[in-house]
DNA sequence: CTGTTAGCGCATTCAT
DNA sequence: ATGAATGCGCTAACAG
């Protein structure tokens, strides 16, 4: 590629280098017009580029900041991406990206790597949230997406997730659903999950967990893993409205595979409504009620936060805290 | 963070800068194993790591490759930088990203960006290959993935295409389909579109393009866009066994959301296959065949054939060429 | 307004 | 086997 440095352009225009960086860096005040306008020609004639990485040297900073997703497979990530990047580019940051395919381990390798790397800051989408390689990382320079820790020390940004189930099961319950159960991956501790199934609690009152049913994480649709017994002993029991909420979409898919092969269907046999939505849902008919999340403004609003983070100076560290970004309730014709 | 440099580790060890640089790029030929070990402790203690930021300026090169997608919201996007994030986490790259969101200016600006900060290599998935932009960059530095420029002056990784569909449509034909159909979005000059419909037409030897059918882009499931029309017209023409096949899986859905409203059914009253697979497809009854094609490896591919390209130094440049990743062929119970 | 100069953190001859 | 010196391309005082 091109080998212009800065004392090329210095020499071509018969100036000093000093004056040539001023340029560069927008101090136009401190040169007159004349050699601003040469400046200009010989920049663009050349087609000079500064060095990023000289400069990120000599003035001891980097403008990159480091990204790491749980599992980019996940369709929850590549909006948050979209929206990471595209705030990144507009601010002038660059971003380099690391997935821990749902590794833990991995997930620390890749954020020690990017660390010693000198980036700026950390958008971190965390296999897990608990994980205590977390505190390792300071506040000042790290923001956390989508899973939230349970002891909080970093700022982080999620969806509303409790009070969005809360509504839609309040919903259900609206146009009689009495039987209500909540399908997920097992909660462990993984707050989306468990923040979902609060909402759920909230809204029905329920007091034990006899209405929580888990499903096998990551298994074949193919496959019942016990869940269509699970499923027909509830759906055998007349007395009230079965209504279902599932935790994913790809739990709806557990669902509604189980219950094809059963031969139930909605909302005939009972009422399903789920978190997320996604472009083949408009297939099933009829529609499925759901909770859009707006993953592209999660994104967003955790690069928008690191920026402010990184280029304020405050005089004392304001607490960690959460931003819940608001979802939509779809309501179609599933219950 | 840390504030170490290499003086300070040497001033720790009582050695030299230079021996301390020795050390940690493996020289370790030119000091005594005394020395070695003393560094090693020392380094292991202060959680010294060397700037990476000095190390390229001062060894003129900059281990990250740049990577340019067309629309990361793309389902086939995501595998693929999962497959290139791997790479070059092997291969000791940084990556950076950018996203285009289909815009052709953007993957301009996107491009010379990355450019412009010094990336030692570019994989691009183009929005339009056969923009000119391209003629600009050099074969030697990068690699095209997935859209397969016209005139072809640089390396590009390529899914099957042609013969995949080919195949797949002799097998309607020998399951007794006559009246083939190939659905898609606006060929244009998109190589994919234009290489499965090749591949289309291998198969039926239809000499004219009465049997493309093209419904608009990135519409609405839900609206029907005048394909109903089509669809009725085709469906009630009685001689012979219909067959669909569909170029990707978002045509899938428009074909499939229109046969809803029209009532029709697979395989009874149409047979159908498509390109693509993803895991809504199971909900499907009966199951879709489809062609399965292997992004991850395309990716893998895309940073495996650019690490050599960059790492070899070659007599004569080689010529541009086109590598083609297999894809696999399921088959269902939908023809 | 413009030029001189001393770093930024590290790699790399060339001596010793 | 080890060290001193020089430079990578740029920035930021400080002089003038």
């Amino acid at each position: 590629m091109d080998k212009f440095t800065i004392k090329d352009i210095a020499k071509l225009a018969e100036v000093s280098t000093a004056t040539v960086s001023n340029f560069l860096n927008g101090n136009y005040a401190k040169m007159s017009n004349n050699t601003r306008t040469k400046l200009a020609n010989i920049i663009n004639k050349t087609n000079y580029h500064p060095s990023t990485t000289a400069r990120n040297l000599a003035k001891n900073e980097n403008k990159t900041i480091g990204v790491s997703v749980a599992d980019i497979t996940n369709p929850f990530t590549t909006p948050v991406i979209s929206g990471i990047s595209e705030r990144c580019e507009k601010y002038g940051y660059k971003v380099i990206f690391t997935n821990s395919n749902n590794d833990e381990q991995r997930e620390i390798e890749n954020i020690n790597r990017m660390r010693e790397e000198e980036v700026a800051g950390l958008i971190i989408d965390p296999v897990n949230p608990d994980s205590n390689i977390y505190n390792q990382l300071s506040n000042a320079y790290t923001v956390i997406v989508d899973r939230q820790p349970r002891r909080n020390v970093i700022d982080t940004i999620v969806t509303d997730n409790r009070d969005s189930v809360k509504n839609m099961v309040a919903q259900m319950q609206a146009n009689g659903y009495e039987d209500l159960y909540f399908i997920s991956w097992p909660l462990d501790s993984f707050s989306t999950r468990v923040n979902r199934y609060a909402g759920f609690k909230l809204a029905t009152n329920y007091l034990d967990d006899e209405h929580l049913l888990t499903v096998p994480y990551n298994t074949e649709l193919t496959k019942s893993n016990g869940f269509d017994q699970v499923l027909k002993k509830i759906m055998t029991n007349p007395h009230k409205k079965i209504g279902f909420f599932t935790m994913n979409s790809r739990v709806l898919l557990q669902l509604l595979k189980s219950a094809q092969r059963l031969n139930y269907t909605y909302p005939t046999d009972f009422g399903v409504a789920t978190y997320e939505e996604f472009e083949w849902m408009q297939l099933l008919n009829p529609g499925i009620s759901c909770i859009r999340q707006d993953s592209f403004t999660i994104g967003c609003s955790a690069m928008n936060l690191l920026k402010d983070k990184l280029e304020t100076t405050f005089t004392n560290e304001p607490a960690p805290q959460v931003k819940v970004v608001p979802t939509d309730m779809i309501i179609r014709e599933s219950f």
